[in-house]
DNA sequence: CTGGTCATGTAACCAGTTACATGATTAC
DNA sequence: GTAATCATGTAACTGGTTACATGACCAG
């Protein structure tokens, strides 16, 4: 109703996953699960489940181009982006309102209602959450930049939490 | 096979809900449905389909309780946390690894790709990301201590997002 | 020849989504 | 009496999840 572009956005999963593809070059749907699941991130496990379909639903849709990779001599299918998946990886990327959009923090939520828990035991979970942030959880093959803006996010987080509680008193 | 509690873990939303009820006390599931709807985050659209089967699945694992509550002549029943609902909700709360979890960021998940981005379009793309961030969005009927939380969340992800673009140089 | 990794997939499930439907009550 | 809101739900779909299966290839 509202979209005069092409039939339906990308999810985040099927943006991210383009855009490695657009970073790293051509590479097979397993290359790409097994980067997914080394994310630090809890929410994609980057499962087959997930991935080998989607990257059928790109292809599907133009924006991925399979070649059938004769490497050594294992049959596999090598992805690599198209055209098409350029500019609609660029689309995705630059959307400023999904990108401004909330999300899903689980420590914000769970902020928001501290004041449930009885106070030894908010004391405790807080104390348990610092720790967890200062841990430099930063698994060995993360992509190039990730380390980097991983780290500036914790900080930041850590800050974050730092200045909500000094507010509230 | 790791977990001793209770059956299954809450999910966010669940969490969520309980949580509302907890400190908004009895109240019902429209109610429930119309503060999520309402909330600062397009991640809860506080649908019917998402919310009606919740509180079903609450009230039978024994966390909800409904009376029929006959307040003018409507039927409607009225949900109240029950005891085990507020020990599960403090289990909840209180779990520091989902609260430490990297969660869903689609700004982050963009920053990590914007040098895939033309320099004229990524400068359009950040600032039209800065303004949003500096609009003060604060829909009228948040619950009580939102606001704050908001606004102190909007500006630790103002300082992340700069910090991220200075030390990128 | 055996176990690990490469490589691809499927089946059953799950918790959301949109969209629709129904009816009672209340405000004007 | 009519439109908005209160109140509750369901059906079809979606994009994930876990768990399982299969087979080729490679290193020891």
């Amino acid at each position: 109703m509202k979209l005069p572009s092409s039939g339906k956005q990308l999810t985040e999963l099927e943006g991210a996953v383009l855009a490695t593809i657009a970073r790293r070059g051509a590479m097979t749907a397993y290359a790409i699960k097994e980067m997914f699941r080394g994310s630090p991130s809890g929410f994609w496990s980057g499962s087959a489940g997930a991935v080998y379909p989607l990257i059928k639903r790109l292809e599907a849709r133009g924006l991925l181009d399979a070649q059938a990779g004769a490497d050594g001599k294992r049959a596999k299918s090598v992805l690599d982006i198209s055209k098409a998946g350029r500019a609609a990886l660029a689309d995705w990327i630059a959307d400023a309102g999904r990108a401004t959009d909330m999300g899903y923090d689980p420590l914000r939520t769970r902020m928001q209602f501290l004041d449930l828990l009885p106070p030894a035991r908010r004391k405790r979970f807080l104390d348990d959450v610092d720790d967890r942030l200062m841990a430099p959880v930063m698994p060995d093959e993360a992509p190039e930049n990730w380390p980097r803006l991983h780290k500036v996010w914790l900080e930041g987080r850590r800050n974050w939490l730092r200045r909500f509680l000094d507010r509230g008193k």
